[in-house]
RNA sequence: GGGCCGGUAGCUCAGUCAGGCAGAGCGUCUGGCUUUUAACCAGACGGUCAUGGGUUCAAUUCCCAUCCGGCCCGCCA
């Protein structure tokens, strides 16, 4: 329609700039300072999407957490957000996943349910197919469920909207009637961006009313009526073909769907969307489609954009077909949520790993940041304004005295089980102050069992394997195996953990042994390693019997 | 083939917008704490800022080319 001008205004919408051309530290400033830019009318809406196609991982959650950073930064400035989440869930099945998971997040593989039925379902929206499990209204309703339960796993409050509904409750009747009845200059829009866009092509998938399969084949379209008439043919999805029906029939414009590249910047006009952030694949087809569409078709504005790189998993794409992909529910068995959200306050430019090894890095520096906010370590002032602009985000009520105990240290006190205990080592190692309240020494203290699953988990350095029933293969002199017999009989006499410390030492030093040696004596004894806990304490929490027996090679 | 995003210490990451001595944490090493043992304290080591050109008094930063990882340019979302 304006040629001359779509240049210029793609520009204005290059969904990298939003970010780019701020001087803000950090990223959800430069944002929400593009938001407040355009004066929306309150409340601001923020909206992120996806299909509920199978089990949501932490991929997914960019569309929820990254909104949820910009949300909290408007929120703090006085501003009133509605996050909203479309389940784009009258979108076709195109392929069944390998793996599905119930509203409990127990993943089972796709021959566990019955697999010949949902794959009669290809072609047909998620909310059209039975939940797989028989717990929902529908496939599409189950995996919006756990869609939103991740949300509220990381306590963060989203509207979720049903495509569906809005296409049966007629919230986007008249703006498709709209597109319809202006079909020309949508195939002209779109096919700049398409190339299978042609005079034949109609902006409208109807619903078979004999099959349930969406189909294209679009044979007359009445605006006037609000009536599409359709003959129910082939459609390609992925790979495969899947056969229409060839019914012929006539739907309303309810009993059917925009397509995509038509349905999002109409979303943007009927909930009213001022930001969208939306993943790379998006940035060079769908998006700037949108904005023309958007523009010169629906003559509304576009949302400021963002875009985010995606993650990775351990080093490779996160793949639902490939088995690699960890859920909120998963991730926050290995650390807490603040930490979890501070994740996603980093820098969305930048591909990231989401490296469950070295998970303690990440909760490394999560603590680091929170001791930056309260000023309890020096930081230069880049680091303090990032701290001061991202904590508040990532924890929902900053509370001084807070008490974090290192991650890997979390995991070391996993080798009692006893809560006492671990809350004496921690204190007696400095993690936890004297004056530290309850309800802080309690929270610091959760920590263990996360550390715990992880150093499982990752069966990592930190997962003690405490050789109990075997006695590993040792072969000592005669000066250490003396010394371990006194050790023994010293530990029989009953001792604390400090006095068998600093027994251990004087051992050492009586039987002429390197004290480095001799304490490996004692960690190849119990874990077959050459390095472990401190020695001493760690002792003293085994039963006795055990000790001594071990230590004279006995058992 | 064309376009786009990323690449900074062994690891995890800031810094690059607006050119001005290359940064942090962890790890490693050394020393200390009248007991080096995954704690604590101090210090050190560690970099071709992916590579090669260009502009500049000065380039990790700007420009060009290349390499690597990824995305888009079919359909679909």
């Amino acid at each position: 329609m304006i040629a001359t001008d779509s240049h210029e205004t793609m520009t204005d919408h290059d969904p990298y700039t939003t970010i780019e051309e701020s001087d803000r530290a950090f990223w959800g400033e430069a944002v929400a300072d593009a938001i407040e830019s355009r004066e929306p009318t309150e409340p601001i809406v923020i909206k992120g999407g996806v299909s509920p196609s199978g089990v949501p991982h932490i991929g997914h959650l960019n569309e929820i957490v990254r909104g949820y950073v910009v949300a909290e930064v408007l929120r703090d400035r006085g501003h009133n957000v509605r996050q909203v989440f479309t389940s784009d869930d009258k979108d076709r099945l195109r392929k069944l996943p390998r793996r599905l998971a119930d509203l409990d997040w127990n993943v089972v593989e796709l021959g566990e349910v019955d697999a010949g039925a949902l794959g009669r379902n290809l072609g047909k929206p998620y909310t059209a197919i039975p939940d797989p499990f028989g717990c929902c209204d529908s496939y599409g309703e189950h995996f919006t469920t756990l869609l939103a339960r991740s949300a509220d796993l990381l306590d963060i409050p989203i509207d979720v909207v049903s495509n569906t509904d809005l296409y049966a409750d007629g919230t986007f009747e008249d703006i498709t009637k709209y597109i319809l009845d202006n079909q020309q200059s949508a195939r002209e829009v779109l096919a700049d961006y398409q190339n299978s866009v042609d005079a034949a092509y109609v902006p409208f998938q109807a619903e078979c009313q004999s099959c349930g399969m969406l189909t294209d084949g679009i044979t007359d379209v009445d605006p006037d009526a609000g009536t599409v008439s359709y003959t129910c043919q082939d459609v390609t999805v992925g790979e495969e073909t899947i056969d229409g029906c060839g019914h012929e029939g006539t739907v309303s414009l309810r009993e059917g769907k925009l397509p995509w590249r038509f349905e999002w910047p109409a979303q943007w006009s009927v909930l009213d969307v001022d930001f969208e952030p939306f993943g790379k694949d998006h940035a060079e087809g769908s998006w700037p489609s949108g904005v023309d569409i958007a523009q010169n078709v629906l003559d509304v504005q576009p949302p400021v954009a963002m875009v985010y790189e995606w993650f990775t998993l351990n080093g490779d794409a996160l793949s639902s077909s490939a088995g690699n992909v960890v859920t909120a529910e998963e991730v926050l068995d290995l650390l807490e949520s603040e930490v979890f959200r501070y994740f996603f306050c980093k820098d969305p430019r930048k591909q990231r790993d989401f490296n469950v090894a070295h998970i303690d890095q990440l909760v490394d520096e999560f603590d680091r940041l929170e001791r930056v906010y309260f000023d309890e370590i020096e930081a230069d002032a880049d680091e303090r304004e990032r701290a001061e602009q991202v904590y508040p985000i990532a924890v929902d009520e900053p509370r001084e005295g807070r008490v974090r105990i290192p991650y890997t240290f979390a995991a070391v006190l996993a080798m009692t089980d006893d809560p006492e205990l671990r809350e004496e080592i921690a204190r007696r190692e400095g993690h936890i102050p004297d004056d530290a309240p309850a309800w802080a020494v309690e929270d610091a203290l959760a920590r263990v069992e996360k550390a715990r699953t992880w150093a499982r988990r990752t069966d990592n350095a930190f997962n003690y394997d405490l050789k109990r029933e075997e006695l590993p293969a040792v072969d000592f002199d005669a000066d250490t195996a003396a010394a371990l017999d006194a050790l023994a009989d010293f530990v029989a006499d009953g001792a604390d953990g400090e006095a068998i410390q600093g027994r251990i030492y004087e051992l050492a030093d009586e039987y002429d042994l390197d004290v480095g040696d001799f304490f490996s004596a004692g960690y190849r004894l119990l874990f077959d390693l050459d390095e472990g806990p401190k020695l001493g304490p760690f002792l003293a929490t085994l039963d006795r019997e055990f000790v001594v027996g071990r230590l004279r090679r006995d058992r």
